[in-house]
DNA sequence: TTTAAAATTTAGACAAGACTAAAAAATAAA
DNA sequence: TTTATTTTTTAGTCTTGTCTAAATTTTAAA
């Protein structure tokens, strides 16, 4: 069994693996945990210890087999939640991160076989993110992020790679969500800046945003 | 905030000082909470700095307003989460303490507030326990224990004393539930045993069944 | 290729929450 | 009322997970 802690630090590893490729450094993992460099490795050193990631002074870490199993779990239940506290509970969209990373700990596999019947066997959380099977297999989607889409080219929000509280209301209010139609209008050469259509209104957008959207193309 | 063994410690003491009046020993709180006494010590030593319970040394503990405040809200959550995962993830009364030992920790007022609504604000749980309110409140509910009854006597099982998984199977094996109607058909005086009809079947039980079964007599 | 800078690890400390063993206080028995 | 027993507390230790400061290794720069 594993402990809260371990259980973040094997989900912080799996998300930076799967974004920049396997080995993760030490740094890496605290900054996105908000801790010390220090604190990582002592934990990495018992994570390897339990044979849950491979790790080699100074060369980082990555999940093994069994690392990957417990990581994509705690992502399934994560996401499975947020389905719940969105589509049940009728929470907003930005609403439900912090919650379901404390849910995402409950320990019991029956209640997620539950909660995904109950839901309906979601395929999708409500940032579009995929939910992993039992099996721990996750679908791969096509998708680009908008900050690719030349002039002229249009798509389907299915997405969203940031998922902060900020972002996520910042498009609340020009009314993008998952299902919009977005065209790229106009994209500057210098800044990656970009105007886009969004059901009939434009909007500038800095390239912060656009690297932050996933688009379907059409 | 409280952590979580703080959290378990106030419920522990919130339901010793229900069941056995104001002024808990450090030994039946150790019993209750599966520790030692100076384990115990050291705690409500802590939770007596934090203002949550009053205490003297050697004199035992009880909670102030604002402990027992945090301890109903507690089992106002675990409560709510049980409702949950009976009526709508069609788990067993046998099957949700457990996981609602875990639920009962999340951290969010909006969630179980939306949760409350979702149930459509349920009085009681799935063992006949009543759902304190927002403010705390418990309903005071007139019920009695089964062993309490005459010969004859006859009332509606409107709650568990355990709710232990095993206590509720063996239930279970007798059709007996929350609604059941009971009577007393006989009462041995040396061992307090009874014979009791639940609709149409008697059964034999021993007094330590009947000490556990609240009824509401008619 | 040697030096400087950055990244990583080690060493030692701390807080939370538990434990054992021993001391002190309260209660029960003689 | 004195003694014996039980209860409670204290003292000291351990584990988990964190930290700072210092040492070491790796990487980048001159």
């Amino acid at each position: 069994m594993f402990t809260l802690a371990e259980e973040n630090y094997l989900k912080a590893i799996f998300h930076l693996e799967n974004d920049c490729g396997a080995g993760v450094t030490t740094n890496a993992i605290a900054d996105k945990m908000d801790t010390r460099a220090s604190s990582v490795t002592d934990m990495i050193q018992k994570l390897a210890d339990k044979k849950v990631i491979s790790y080699q002074k100074y060369k980082g870490a990555s999940l093994t087999k069994k690392g990957k199993s417990i990581a994509v779990n705690i992502i399934r239940k994560h996401r499975l939640w947020e389905v719940f506290l969105v589509e049940k509970l009728d929470f907003q969209w930005d609403e439900v991160h912090e919650i379901a990373e404390q849910l995402e700990h409950i320990k019991s596999n029956e209640l997620i076989q539950k909660l995904d019947s109950f839901l309906g066997h979601p395929d999708f959380d409500p940032h579009g993110d995929p939910i992993p099977d039992t099996n721990g297999y996750i679908k791969p989607t096509e998708k680009k992020l908008l900050s690719k889409l030349k002039k002229n080219q249009q798509g389907i929000c299915v997405g969203v790679k940031e998922s902060s509280a900020k972002f996520l209301q910042y498009l609340d209010t020009r009314k993008i969500g998952i299902g919009s139609s977005i065209k790229v209008i106009d994209k500057e050469d210098f800044d990656q800046s970009m105007t886009i259509q969004v059901s009939n209104k434009q909007f500038f957008i800095t390239k912060q945003i656009s690297e932050n959207l996933y688009l379907k193309t059409i």
